[in-house]
DNA sequence: GGATTATACCTCGATATTCTAGGTATTGCA
DNA sequence: TGCAATACCTAGAATATCGAGGTATAATCC
C-alpha cells in the first residue's frame, strides 16, 4: 500500500538539502528527490524553477553553465556559505516541526516500520 | 535556541489527531495543540473553524453544544469511524512524506536533541 | 460599578505556496 | 520523420493558512 504520490510543502529546504551534497541542475534535482524520498514526492518544474531563482537572488546559491558530456547546456546551482546557514536554520525548523506532528499524533499508528 | 513559532501545514492532520483521543473544542484544541507541540506551533482561529467546518460537513466528525462548569456553552466535536480512517490515511501520508524529508536531509543536522 | 482580560465562537480578504498547463529547444531513438 | 526524453522557463489557477476584525459571556482587578 505505497503512498500516493505527495505535494511538497518545503520545497526550498529539499532544494537546498539535495545541494548540500554537490552541485546539480533543475532537472536533475527532480529526478533525484523523487529517488530519494523513495518516490514518495515529486517536485514539479513551476515549483522548483521560481524557487532556484529566488534562492539565487537571495544569495542562497550561485548558478554557472556547463557543458552536458551529450552537448547540451545545464544550468548548475552550487550552495553558498548564506545558503548553507540558511539550510541549516530551515532544517532545524523542519526538526521541530516534525517533532511537533509526531508528539500530536503519537499513538495513532502501530509504527509502521522500524 | 529555541524554534521560532512554526505556521502549520497540517492542520486538519492534527486536529484529526487530537480529536482521536477525547471529544474537545475548538478553544481548546488551540491550547493542547501549542501545549502537545511544546511550542513549536499555534494554530489560529482563522484556521481552525473553517476546518472543523470542513469536516463537519464530510463527516469526519460530529458536533454537540455542551454547557461547561462556567455556564458557556462550548461546541464539542467528536471523531466519527469515517474520521478515524481519514486520520489514518493521513498519519500514514504524514509519515512517509516526513520519512522522505529526512531522507533528503540525511546528514544535515548533527542530530540536535536524542 | 467599570474596565480589562480570558474564554469561546465566527468570517472575510490578504498572503504564500504549489500546481496546471502551457511554452521553447535540443538530443536520441525507432 | 516523428516521438520521447532531456532541459529550461512562466503566467495564472488553486489551495492553505494567516491577519484582523467582529460578537458575546465570564472572571478578575481597581
Amino acid at each position: 500500500m505505497a503512498a500516493k504520490k505527495k505535494s511538497l510543502e518545503h520545497a526550498s529546504l529539499l532544494v537546498l538539502g539535495l545541494l548540500a551534497a554537490e552541485d546539480m541542475y533543475g532537472y536533475q534535482m527532480i529526478v533525484e528527490l523523487e529517488r530519494r524520498s523513495d518516490h514518495t514526492f515529486q517536485m514539479k518544474e513551476g515549483t522548483l524553477y521560481p524557487i532556484l531563482h529566488g534562492l539565487e537572488q537571495e544569495g542562497a546559491v550561485e548558478a554557472y553553465e556547463q557543458q552536458a558530456p551529450t552537448g547540451r547546456m545545464r544550468r548548475y546551482y552550487h550552495l553558498t556559505r548564506k545558503g548553507q546557514a540558511l539550510l541549516h536554520t530551515e532544517a532545524e525548523a523542519w526538526r521541530s516541526y516534525a517533532h511537533g506532528v509526531d508528539a500530536v499524533l503519537h499513538g495513532i499508528l502501530p509504527l509502521a516500520e522500524a
